[in-house]
DNA sequence: TCTGGGGTCCTAGGACCC
DNA sequence: TCTGGGGTCCTAGGACCC
């Protein structure tokens, strides 16, 4: 088996490059990009300049400023940086098509079969490091080894704007002195686990027999964590284009305040106005799905979550709302709830359920106009009454009219 | 006013069927 | 007058990733 050559590219900062490539005052500055900026939000990338200051991802808002008072605080838009990471991925694929899109700001390409023609994967780092930065306009790190799970080590050994290479024959030499949660895989509860028995380095776990670690973890895990000390991972590039279906989609909210257990109508309507986001993208990929899982997070930030598998299938965010409010009355809210979620997993694509029945013609038609209005005006242009806050009611309505002016005919008709 | 939101995969136990 | 064994589905929870 001739090695392989796996590339990783990995954005540096990402979030927060992107902002401060859309706006020059940002650039140089420490900027923390966060989520919704009027709920209990965390930063989900601060740029360099704010990591100086001890800021981390996923630190509270409050406490990152208290970190760094002077950052800019900028509400993130992951449509926008999913674009500009799809830019990226049509750079790698110059190199090879078999580019597998991993997360919004990574992506592996397997070079096994092109590298030799650009001059091995080493040369190919280095320019597609330079195409990033020319085309681009953003700062990457790139990564290559003889598989995923060392190509992905390897674009975090130098950050940022780093190019590595790891071969094959000095994948245990660079292991040997490596904390173990540098490896993909190995996340705190493995770490925590291994670190009570002393064991801290890749090194230091590559001497551990197998046994022991599927009888402290299960023969499958086991198995995962004796390979991943060895830097061994055959999982193959899996090509976007070859990516499976999604399996689940849902939408979870911490609240901007708890809500006590009694407040069962507001909890209902974040229900509602979860349910009728995880609808709309159903329906958008064309899917529909059977069980629904509705999640609660307590004060205390202990979560529960209840399961139902139904006899039809959903896509309707309203029916998939009365679904998730019965899954509500059968838990036990003891304290104050922090957290809200509606899953739907169980999907299928393209199933459609008694289409031929004249309420449910009459319905699909309804929901068709709801996404086109919505389509073309966005987001919540046209949206139940219940989910909105009364002085923003008038509002609504006045965007509702005008979108109904505008819709077609048989939208108009059904609204 | 510490601690987000989007996913996937695995395990384990129980129900149920053949 | 006994309780096997395989397989699937469902549910709850926990690990992991970004």
């Amino acid at each position: 088996m001739p090695e392989r050559i796996i590339l990783h590219l990995d954005m540096n900062a990402f979030f927060a490059s992107v902002e401060q490539r859309a706006d020059p005052r940002l650039r140089g500055q420490p900027v923390l990009v966060c989520g919704n900026r009027h709920t209990r939000t965390v930063v989900a990338t601060a740029s360099y300049e704010a990591r100086a200051f001890g800021v981390t991802t996923g630190m509270s808002v409050p406490e990152a400023l208290a970190c760094c008072p002077q950052a800019t605080l900028v509400e993130g838009n992951p449509g926008k940086y999913a674009d500009a990471f799809r830019r990226v991925a049509c750079l790698m694929e110059r190199y090879s098509p078999d580019v597998e899109i991993f997360s919004i700001d990574e992506a592996f390409v397997d070079l096994s079969a092109t590298a030799e023609r650009f001059g091995g994967g080493l040369a190919i780092a280095n320019a597609l490091h330079h195409d990033v930065q020319q085309h681009i306009g953003l700062p990457c790190s790139v990564g290559v080894g003889p598989n995923k799970l060392i190509a992905k080590l390897a674009s975090s050994l130098k950050k940022p704007n780093g190019i590595t290479e790891v071969r094959a024959r000095t994948v245990t030499a660079v292991l040997a002195t490596l904390p173990i949660e540098a490896l993909c895989g190995i996340g705190r509860g493995f770490q925590a686990a291994l670190n009570a028995h002393g064991i801290t380095t890749c090194g230091e776990l590559a001497r551990v027999p197998l046994p022991w670690l599927m009888q402290q973890f299960g023969a499958c895990a086991g198995r995962h964590v004796f390979r991943l000390a060895r830097g061994q991972d055959a999982s193959p590039v899996v090509p976007t284009r070859h990516a499976p279906a999604a399996k689940s989609m849902g939408h979870l909210q911490t609240l901007a305040h708890d809500l006590a257990p009694r407040r069962k109508a507001a909890m209902h309507a974040v229900l509602l106005g979860l349910s009728e986001k995880v609808g709309r993208r159903l329906r958008a990929e064309g899917a529909a799905g059977r069980t629904l899982t509705v999640t609660v997070r307590f004060k205390d930030v202990t979560t529960l979550a209840r399961s139902r598998t139904l006899a039809t299938f959903l896509d309707d965010g309203y029916e998939i709302a009365q679904a998730s409010w019965r899954i509500l009355e059968t838990l036990p809210l003891a304290q104050p709830v922090r957290l809200l979620g509606v899953s739907v997993s169980g999907l299928s694509y393209g199933a459609r359920q008694h289409w031929w029945l004249p309420e449910v013609v009459q319905q699909r038609a309804l929901l068709e106009a709801h996404d086109w209005i919505n389509n073309r005006f966005g987001e919540g242009t046209l949206q139940r009454a219940s989910l909105l806050e009364e002085p923003e009611v008038d509002r609504h309505y006045q965007l509702k009219r005008a979108a109904i002016a505008a819709a077609p005919a048989e939208a108009q008709h059904l609204c």
